[in-house]
RNA sequence: GGGCCUAUAGCUCAGUUGGUGGAGCAUUCCCCUGAUAAGGGAAAGGUCAGUGGUUCAAGUCCACUUAGGCCCA
């Protein structure tokens, strides 16, 4: 084809060559435009049922199980929790593609504290009026409404699963799942009842979770006791260092440990006195302010100034000095009641107030909650609902507790134990509803054994069995379970469900047994766990169900619900051994590291205790997303990202890629900066898939192909670099080091592909006779590369590869998406190591050439490197040997005219840096330019017929 | 304060059992105008967070410090 051109004044006849050239040409845009495209393909995917055909598809295939780890429903997606479906989605869209049947539900946690804390603020006043029933239905309606938001944010990152019927821990059968992982707890003995400290509103009458805590200041009295050591002199010097040597105790001294507190009413549930066992305390000996007798008191020796100020004694000898650990088991008798009682060691003891000798009363706090575990102290908490002492209290019973202070410092005051009485003014946890401030108070929770039946060592010895990726993740859950307490699964709310015991009215027995707990299982399944709040007890129990205890037959209902850690832990039972799609245990669960103590850790136990087994084989963690400064993102420093602000900003596959990108077992450093960054990256894949696109137009692959013996080097050399991509990413997928996909990818596109293979395969593809062998060669090695590339990237840029799909016009799978597609394994044949090892010398020689080409062109010598010849003279023999093999190609490879090997080193060479032995010289070619392919040929004009073009031109012409 | 983890070029990452620190992107300059809101080439960029130790030799092994993350307290 021709076009006939009139110039001048003269007719001049002149062949506009570009027709005659096999330009590229595709219809698909080099733009991407994927906030406008993604959610076409989102539609189709939906009108086709994609998850649905490849369920299909794989029915019957070996499957993979990855276990979607519930988020919690409230407000817009945060990146992170974006990052981390997509880390599962690729996953399970390599094991797809691998032939592997994966089916994917999401979940959501949709109970808890969070849901049920906002519902009742926007109720405000209301809610008080409003039943539990009531209450429960609008936080049901709240976490549906934001289930939906979310669904659609994942969707739009191209998340594939069975959105359609995702778990959500308040469906019926998840609920009654629940149910049954604590019937078999229960069956097994690691359920028991035990008192445990919440805060408690005295006025409301409820317990308060932290987030309901409002701090404001208060002021309380602050109080310094004598704790009075029980008399035994043999056992309390010997432990003191730096006594004097003359040092005798006097019989009439008594030795006390001092301590400090803001709550007197609590001294009455005073059960140990703690220090800390690697601080340093002095033996200070002083005077009785009022009564003159002579004391010894125990405080941390860096508090000894600030303290005898305090108590506005002047004069006082330290007498010696000892490390806390050494205190541990001296005894003494409670300054009220008199009972015995110890002095403890706790971590948590402090030198920046007080005495650093601490009253401890596991009934009223939880850091002496703890210590009280540990010491195995009993949990006494002589307080009721309302916040009067109850009979245990003794003398203040009746009284309310802030009354009972004063009481008590009187009586302190008395026995001549208390040293120093002021008021102050601190931060002070108050009810978020009536502002008043709350206390610390024990009541009746359940809790599971951790010890029971070796659950810890047991739980231990799975961890061992999973592999961990990282690997340090093991170490890390194994010192948590190892130190963990064992866990209270009481909640004092309403959204959640229900712990399904029983008491008796009369004689407040608890009643929970595997009838009771069967039958609450299948109201459950049939009317949800709602039914607990409007149901009777009677109603749940077998008719004539007696107390074991009083054989009374009139009982009620628990008040308390699960912990949400409990639910979303019983995923496995609920969904795993529920669904029949799914398996139990699973593949892999896959979490941010912080699911180590949550999600991970509370799944382990109750499966381990319930069934034996862990629930999963592979745990995969991921760090945090921080901001670019390496830091912690919140909505209040303003480097908060959403998953709508990060698809606004590039689109979901640019989303993907950035994930990609980054090795997720660290913090993932991201901001919008860095989502316009790896766009970049994104558009030079995707120019690339549309080159090999635009050069394939005229090929059919069954006409077209040509064998692979018939194959220039170089489009085996491609062939092998391909094969060894497959190889490597199936490889890095394999061991979840998907970082490593996005630089093998790129780097393929960018430096084998663009700057290489493709930049050298212009002169053929487009010069060349459209059907000749040469042309049709390298058009079946692009389009192998083609259709193998477009699958390796198909779990990452799922949008941009289903649309490369479309857009192919010879699929070697006929399927509908790539996503049905299969994953490409290497052609062992087509790997050539040998071959590879050649090239890359040829690489390296190209680079120096290329140096030297750069110094023509800066000297205005050349543009174009094709206006270059080039003259190689290689001294050393066996890289001259090697060389020579390619002499025909090297003016192809180097993308010059001419090159010759010469025989002694020209005038004006230069060494190439990467081969010492190799002197290059540049010159601008001598021939003449051919009009067509633009090379400077000896053989321009050889051809009458064609005066400006070169002989091989001549003759595509002339076809 | 404790447990676990991280620190290599402006950014994201490689760096094998210790042996002269690499890639891509971004930047700057140049070329091409037959991948064109594309493509090619070249250059510049690092006290391997810091200090000390082991060693003939340390980015790599050890200790401490600093900064950051997660979980506890």
């Amino acid at each position: 084809m021709s076009v006939w051109c009139l110039t001048g004044g003269n007719v001049k006849i002149k062949m506009e060559y570009k027709n005659t050239l096999n330009l590229p040409k595709t219809k698909f845009p080099m733009k991407a435009n994927l906030l406008e495209k993604e959610p076409g393909l989102l539609k189709k995917w939906t009108t086709e049922d994609l998850y649905g055909q490849i369920r299909t598809a794989r029915s019957g295939s070996k499957k993979m199980i990855l276990h979607d780890g519930p988020p919690y429903p409230t407000g817009d997606l945060h990146i992170g929790t974006g990052l981390n479906k997509i880390l599962k989605d690729i996953i399970v869209r390599f094991y797809t593609m691998r032939g592997y049947d994966a089916p994917y539900v999401p979940g959501w946690d949709c109970h808890g504290l969070p849901i049920e804390h906002r519902v009742m603020q926007e109720l405000g006043e209301e809610a008080a009026k409003l039943g539990k029933v009531k209450i429960r239905q609008k936080c049901k309606k709240y976490a549906e409404k934001f289930v939906k938001l979310q669904k659609e944010q994942f969707k739009k990152l191209g998340v594939m699963g069975d959105w359609d019927n995702p778990y959500l821990t308040l469906n019926y059968e998840y609920e009654a799942g629940i149910i049954e992982v604590f019937g078999k707890l229960v069956e097994k003995g690691y359920v028991y009842r035990s008192k445990k400290p919440i805060h408690w509103c005295m006025k409301c009458k409820t317990a308060l979770a932290e987030a309901e805590l409002e701090y404001k200041n208060k002021t309380s009295p602050s109080i310094y006791v004598n704790f009075q050591l029980n008399g035994d002199d043999d056992t309390f010097w010997p432990l003191i260092n730096g006594l004097p040597g003359d040092f005798k105790p006097n019989a009439d001294e008594h030795i006390n440990m001092l301590i400090w507190t803001t709550t007197p009413w609590t001294l009455p549930a005073n059960l140990a006195v703690a220090v800390h066992p690697k601080l340093e305390y002095s033996v200070v000996r002083y005077q009785h302010r009022e009564k003159g007798d002579k004391l010894i008191s125990v405080m941390a020796s860096s508090l000894v100034e600030q303290t005898m100020q305090i108590l506005n004694i002047g004069s006082f000898e330290i007498l010696g000095s000892s490390v806390g650990r050494s205190f541990e088991g001296l005894g003494y008798k409670h300054v009220l009641n008199g009972r015995e009682c110890n002095v403890i060691l706790a971590d948590y003891v402090s030198d920046t107030d007080g005495t650093g000798c601490v009253h401890t009363a596991p009934g009223h706090g939880h850091d002496d909650y703890i210590a009280g575990l540990k010491y195995k102290l009993p949990i006494i908490s002589p307080v009721d609902e309302k916040g009067e002492f109850t009979e245990e209290a003794g003398d203040v019973k009746g009284l309310y507790v802030y009354d009972a202070n004063s009481v008590i410092v009187k009586k302190l005051m008395e026995t001549g134990h208390l040293m120093s009485v002021s008021d102050l003014t601190h931060s002070y946890p108050h009810c978020w509803r009536c502002i008043n401030p709350v206390i610390f108070r024990a009541t009746e929770q359940w809790f599971i054994s951790i010890d029971k039946n070796n659950l810890r060592k047991n739980a231990l010895d799975s961890i061992k069995d999973i592999k961990w990726v990282p690997s340090w993740g093991e170490k890390r859950i194994a010192g948590m379970i190892e130190n963990r307490p064992d866990w209270c699964v009481s909640r004092q709310r309403s959204w959640g469900v229900p712990i399904p015991a029983f008491y008796c009215k009369d004689c407040k027995a608890p009643l929970v047994n595997t009838e009771t707990i069967q039958s609450v299982k299948k109201a459950f399944e049939k009317h949800g766990a709602d039914s607990w709040f409007y149901k009777e007890a009677s109603d749940f129990l077998a008719s004539g169900t007696k107390c074991k205890e009083c054989g009374s037959s009139n009982f009620e209902k628990e008040n308390d619900i699960f912990d949400v850690w409990f639910e979303s832990g019983s995923s496995h039972n609920s969904v795993l051994k529920k669904r029949k799609e799914l398996a139990f245990p699973a593949d892999i669960y896959l979490e941010g590291s912080d699911q180590h103590r949550g999600w991970f850790q509370l799944s382990i136990l109750p499966s381990i205790a319930a069934w034996g087994v862990a629930p999963c084989k592979t745990i995969i963690t991921h760090g945090f997303v921080v901001d670019e400064k390496g830091e912690k993102m919140s909505k209040s420093k303003g480097n908060f990202i959403s998953v709508n602000d990060a698809i606004a900003s590039s689109g979901g596959d640019v989303i993907r890629l950035c994930t990609v990108s980054m090795d997720y077992r660290n913090e993932m450093n991201t901001s919008v900066d860095f989502f316009k960054k790896t766009a970049e990256s994104y558009r030079r894949i995707r120019n690339t898939f549309r080159y090999l696109m635009g050069n394939l137009s005229d090929f059919d692959p069954g006409e077209h192909t040509v064998s692979y013996e018939n194959l220039l080097e170089i489009d085996k050399l491609a062939l092998h670099r391909m094969q060894n991509l497959i190889r490597s990413v199936t490889s890095t997928i394999e061991s979840f080091e998907f970082h490593k996909i996005f630089y093998m990818i790129h780097n393929f596109c960018s430096v084998d592909m663009s700057s290489f293979y493709l930049d050298i395969l212009k002169d053929r593809l487009y010069t060349f006779g459209k059907d000749s062998v040469e042309r049709r060669a390298a058009q079946t090695v692009l389009q192998g590369i083609l259709q193998s590339l477009v699958k390796l990237i198909a779990p990452v840029l799922v949008f941009t590869a289903d649309e490369i799909w479309e857009a192919i016009v010879h699929k070697d799978e006929d399927v509908s998406s790539i996503h049905l597609a299969s994953w490409p394994t290497p052609n062992e044949a087509w790997i050539d190591s040998e071959l590879s090892r050649k090239w890359d010398k040829i690489i390296e020689m190209r680079e120096d050439v290329s140096r030297e080409l750069e110094k023509l062109r800066s000297a205005k010598l050349i543009g174009n490197s094709l206006e270059a010849r080039v003259d190689l003279y290689i001294q050393n023999d066996e890289l001259r040997n090697l060389v020579k093999e390619f002499e025909d190609d090297l003016a192809m490879i180097f993308i010059v005219s001419e090159v010759h090997l010469v025989q002694e080193k020209p005038l004006h060479s230069e060494p190439g840096q990467l081969f010492s032995d190799l002197w290059i010289k540049v010159v601008v070619s001598k021939n003449k330019k051919c009009g067509r392919c633009w090379n400077f040929r000896d053989s321009v004009g050889s051809v009458d017929e064609f005066p400006d073009l070169c002989n091989r031109c001549s003759d595509v012409v002339k076809n």
